[in-house]
DNA sequence: AGCATTAAATTGACAGCGTCAACATTGCAG
DNA sequence: CTGCAATGTTGACGCTGTCAATTTAATGCT
């Protein structure tokens, strides 16, 4: 794979520069020109292949939604019973937002995501298809199926989604083992889909 | 009710305008220079009663973590059974990020806050303790009632937690009502709280 | 091959932002 | 009445996103 250009693949060098950035320094630390900076190029170079800040953060929420489908397709794979698939894509959807934290807040942060945008647009329906998918599986032949369903996914996909906000927020420290807090996430996590 | 100073109660003023901005504009809308514009004084006015950008939003978070903890407990009040009480609690949760999008999202934006701040700390203790708290009578006499009420707790938090963001994103749309998504999302929760 | 056109990147400028330091004004305590 | 502390203002700094103008490289056409 030669330069396409005098500098590179620049497009991909400021996505892999601007995940690395939220990663570390959280959401607040990614700029346009400290993307550009970290890969060599000049402060206005991000403009030629994302229009704006927003296209950057859309085009890298689409990466991270990819990649997040990815993650609970493999982890709904390992199992056989749509009720342990559905289980294992709850604990993949958390286990997502711990790993990389700036990434997920990214992809949840609204205000600066167009949505609009082809690339951003089908890897979310990528990912919250594979969710709502696999909650419909578990209602195969239900009486009332479409409400009840309907009713389930929402369950579903809110308490995770909640659960690995708060967490990583540390707004869940009271509920957690002040010693181990993110090592005792997962166990309360298992608890939470035992029950319910 | 007389100025105490020579422009009047500037701290009040700052965090109603704030509060004001917030909810029009979203978060990104709300600058310390915006704020002291809006309220006629000088850009750097805000800095003697919040020290910077963190200290205003804080105090704006504390000033929002009290009327939610009021609106949640006026809410379980009006009812009888623990249950009942949990349920209304569920419901004023979602209401009040309907009514104050703005400013629920900024109380849940961690990077901009200080939580070491008392009068902070202190609100959010009195909100998520009116939670907890409601959860935990709902399983007195409980055998193994700790670990129920741990996984209890954090399940029905998560929940209505995760279903006031995604909202507020416009997640859901998927499965909501298209012509009216936000009239339907409060039947949908009727029916999620009915599940479980 | 040579030339024109397009794509990619740079430079420089502008306004808005948070923040700090220096200064002015007001209220209050002694 | 006088000095001090609290409260506001002004001006500056560096950072940001964005735009316009310009330069450089790659590609397509004849």
């Amino acid at each position: 794979m030669t330069k396409p250009y005098h500098h590179g693949d620049l497009r991909a060098a400021l996505l892999s520069a601007a995940e690395e950035i939220v990663n570390r320094d959280g959401i607040a630390g990614l700029t346009l020109r400290g993307v550009a900076r970290d890969v060599g190029a000049s402060h206005a170079a991000p403009k030629n292949h994302f229009d704006d800040l927003t296209g950057l953060v859309s085009e890298l929420a689409a990466v991270g939604f990819n990649r997040f489908a990815d993650r609970m397709q493999t982890a709904a794979a390992a199992q056989a019973s749509p009720t342990d698939k559905l289980n294992a894509i709850g604990r993949a959807y958390v286990e997502f937002a711990l790993a990389e934290p700036g990434l997920f807040q990214l992809m949840f942060r609204g205000e600066r995501l167009d949505k609009t945008r082809p690339a951003l647009r089908e890897a979310m329906e990528r990912a919250f298809g594979t969710l709502t998918g696999s909650v419909a599986a578990t209602h195969a032949g239900d009486p009332d199926a479409a409400r009840a369903t309907r009713a389930h996914a929402a369950r579903a996909w809110s308490m995770v989604h909640g659960y690995a906000i708060l967490l990583l927020d540390d707004r869940l420290n009271p509920l957690l083992d002040k010693d181990a807090p993110r090592a005792d996430a997962m166990a309360l996590l298992d608890d939470m889909l035992m029950q319910g």
